[in-house]
DNA sequence: TTGACGCCCATAAATACCCATGGTATCCCA
DNA sequence: TGGGATACCATGGGTATTTATGGGCGTCAA
């Protein structure tokens, strides 16, 4: 396996502890890492998390800028300075500080859905509001393109 | 871990110390430094600060200018001129001189801010204010980058 | 002597590690 | 094919360690 993907519900322990699905644990571990990197989403109520990959999307987007420039000062600070690394426990836990479950709304249930590079941490109500808006607008591209997008996406959007 | 990352809220106690968060401290350390290097921003009013990178990142600017140019000697001794060593104590904090304060306007709290080769120390009321600047700029980055077409960067640069 | 600075120790809170448990899916063998 | 044993996983909690912070004391230099 070497994408992130499915979606997990997962619970927080009295301590804060998230365990991360195995699956997931062990691309992270295919990194070489014992730590997950995660960090609030712009617009969204949501957090990404990942290994290598999210880190190597993050660095190319700010190597888009020349050295020094401000725009790259700014862009470092705003996506590096908000990078948490999450420290996986023995059993393969990591705890969400409080600043991240403030932002996802998370209190003690989590939705985790894997896209790909990177995977989502979903406050679990939101993230089925979410999910419905996705459909809904998916059904919409539908109908606007027709025949187009009657095949593949009619079953990826589960209809 | 081998990057700054990650946003830290400090306090200065009444001798005027403050730590160096624990994972900035383990990549000092990792350079063989038992100090930190600290400088004031030329146009900001923050601190720059970190290991070997810092000053190699300092280097590499000042050598893009030519050699006994002016640009260069100017370049030079503002940023070397104004570096800092802050020795770290040995549960790991070190002290601002009176300059780097007043040039950041920091009193009794600092936030530190992680930008990948090095950290930045804000006043906090500062550092809000020029956060919530940057993430405004980002949007409109990710908005640029987002129009031109939905692969790969738009998972990269985070929902 | 006085103040600035470095070292030492103290402490509370946060964190990391250890072991335990119950459930589920899988495997193996009759 | 069925049923028991097994391995894995998510979760829970106790305990040790680390961390951030505070304060005391000695030392060195002005």
């Amino acid at each position: 396996m070497e994408r992130f993907v499915s979606t997990y519900a997962m619970r927080l322990d009295s301590k804060g502890r998230m365990s991360i699905p195995a699956p997931f644990r062990a691309l992270i571990a295919r990194d070489g890492l014992e730590h997950v990197y995660c960090h609030p989403a712009l617009d969204l109520p949501v957090l990404q998390a990942g290994g290598a990959r999210l880190m190597a999307g993050i660095d190319s987007l700010i190597e888009r800028y020349p050295p020094y420039s401000e725009a790259r000062e700014e862009l470092a600070a705003a996506l590096y300075g908000s990078i948490e690394t999450l420290r996986l426990d023995p059993e393969g836990r990591v705890m969400l500080s409080e600043g991240l479950k403030t932002h996802a709304q998370i209190r003690d249930e989590a939705t985790l859905v894997g896209v790909g590079d990177s995977f989502r941490i979903w406050e679990p109500i939101r993230f089925r509001a979410h999910l419905a808006e996705a459909k809904a607008k998916v059904r919409i591209l539908k109908q606007q393109f027709g025949s187009q997008g009657a095949t593949r996406d009619s079953r990826a959007d589960g209809a």
